[in-house]
DNA sequence: GCGACAG
DNA sequence: ATCTTGTCGC
């Protein structure tokens, strides 16, 4: 079989599928009006696995986007590290103007475009996508880390800087500790501290994965800074990629 | 009706 | 997210 992704769209789709051009999310509906995109959302949502669906995880993706100066293209980046001494493996870019607004809870219909885009052009398949942004810590669960997850069929976690909904006392000081972040009586994430002395962060499962091992995952990538290396490594890429790209 | 609000 | 100068701290 092929290893390399299938660029995927608004409806989930089984990894048999025939090898494509890897720009197929080109080929479907990611211009949805805001209801149709909550719709979609509150659909998808019922795929979304949340307990551990996936194998040893090896090589593990960060997955970020970021603008350009004139606000006029979006510009995702895709690094992936060896979780063994996260070295970089692979990493990938892609561009495209911004077709979506952002919008509060519809990120994903904004940035995931783009990032499949960039997804489809890796040669390697990762264990593990982290995105950026939330999990099912959304108002629908459905945050685009999951989104991505379950359009790719790729057991993913949300690592996102700030919070979207839920509630949560302070995580202790120490790095590793974390608290529930809670809405609507469910547990939706965990605020974890992974450095002290900063500003903790909000770590939710994306899509095959339990929110314990997501903690765990998130804290074997994380080494001296606030963010995971897989993020900070996309984050620094999608600021140059445009140069690379256009 | 009034705030809150991933990136 | 991006726009921006200096400033506090290790």
């Amino acid at each position: 079989m092929d290893d390399r992704l299938d660029g995927a769209a608004g409806v989930a789709r089984p990894l048999t599928a025939a090898p494509t051009l890897a720009h197929s999310s080109l080929a479907h509906s990611w211009n949805l009006s805001t209801s149709e995109a909550v719709a979609l959302q509150k659909r998808l949502a019922t795929e979304v696995v949340r307990e551990d669906r996936l194998g040893s995880v090896r090589r593990v993706a960060g997955v970020d986007v970021g603008y350009g100066k004139r606000g006029g293209d979006a510009r995702a980046a895709v690094v992936v590290l060896d979780l063994a001494d996260l070295t970089v493996l692979e990493s990938v870019t892609a561009t495209r103007a911004v077709a979506f607004p952002y919008v509060p809870g519809l990120l994903s219909f904004r940035e995931a475009p783009v990032a499949i885009e960039a997804l489809g052009k890796l040669r390697i398949r990762p264990d593990l996508l982290l995105c950026d942004g939330q999990g099912i810590a959304h108002p629908r669960r459905l945050g685009i880390a999951s989104h991505l997850g379950l359009l790719l069929d790729i057991p993913s976690i949300g690592v996102a800087k700030s919070r979207l909904i839920g509630t949560h006392e302070d995580p202790g000081p120490r790095r590793g500790d974390w608290a529930p972040l809670v809405n609507k009586g469910e547990v939706i994430g965990a605020v974890l501290r992974t450095r002290p002395g900063t500003k903790p962060i909000y770590v939710s499962i994306g899509h095959r994965i339990g929110l314990d091992t997501a903690v765990s995952c998130v804290m074997r990538c994380t080494t001296r800074f606030r963010l995971p290396e897989t993020t900070r490594a996309a984050d620094r890429l999608s600021k140059v990629a445009v140069v690379a790209d256009v």
